[in-house]
DNA sequence: GCTTATAATAAGTCATGACTTATGAGGATA
DNA sequence: TATCCTCATAAGTCATGACTTATTATAAGC
């Protein structure tokens, strides 16, 4: 998951698929990168289950894939609560001064 | 962000720190890796605001950062929509069948 | 059928980064 | 002051991974 979002390009071709489903040719032609590079970062996009990939004739188009973002959201989540008990204790001893 | 929490060894470390606040040589003590690999995984932590540190006498104090985890949510909540939209498109094409 | 477009895989290169040991600096304790 | 912790930095090693070019497979259009 964040091994999948850590890359920037990775990231960036994520974020434009998020925005717009898209073929590896679409995303090869704006993305500074070869095509190999795109079908390898999609693959690891996919092996995360971050997109999804349909088949249309010889394209092959990327979309998000709904299931990906959950288990991102339940880890932030699970600390959510503990940074804001954390910022608390930052202000309470603020106050303290 | 997602560069610093890629790691599972650093995010072992945050996970750990944010749970409870923790100097370096208790860290030391529970991971399985020595006491220079435990600072500089704090150091790329402290950068991404992740953790802030605090000196007492020797000890150096670890905690979670409240500024931390904001961004990692935002960027979170920018595709969250997007990929409601994508699931609700799913769910129509199924029931188009 | 032959050419063209699309995309995946193979193989190789190169930089990054996660570790290690060695060392030094700063504070506590006797 | 001498010794012991605690921690950061330096320097070097080694694996990983992000790219490249070359190639192959499949589908579309003439």
């Amino acid at each position: 998951m964040f091994a999948a979002l850590s890359d920037p390009t990775r990231r960036a071709i994520f974020e434009r698929v998020a925005g717009q489903r898209q073929s590896v040719a679409e995303l090869a032609r704006v993305m500074p990168v070869s095509q190999p590079a795109i079908s390898q970062h999609l693959k690891v996009l996919k092996e995360a289950r971050l997109v999804r990939d349909e088949r249309s004739g010889a394209r092959r188009i990327y979309s998000i894939d709904p299931e990906g973002l959950g288990p991102l959201r339940a880890w932030l989540d699970r600390f959510w609560t503990e940074q804001l008990a954390a910022f608390k204790t930052v202000v309470e001893t603020a106050d303290d001064t």
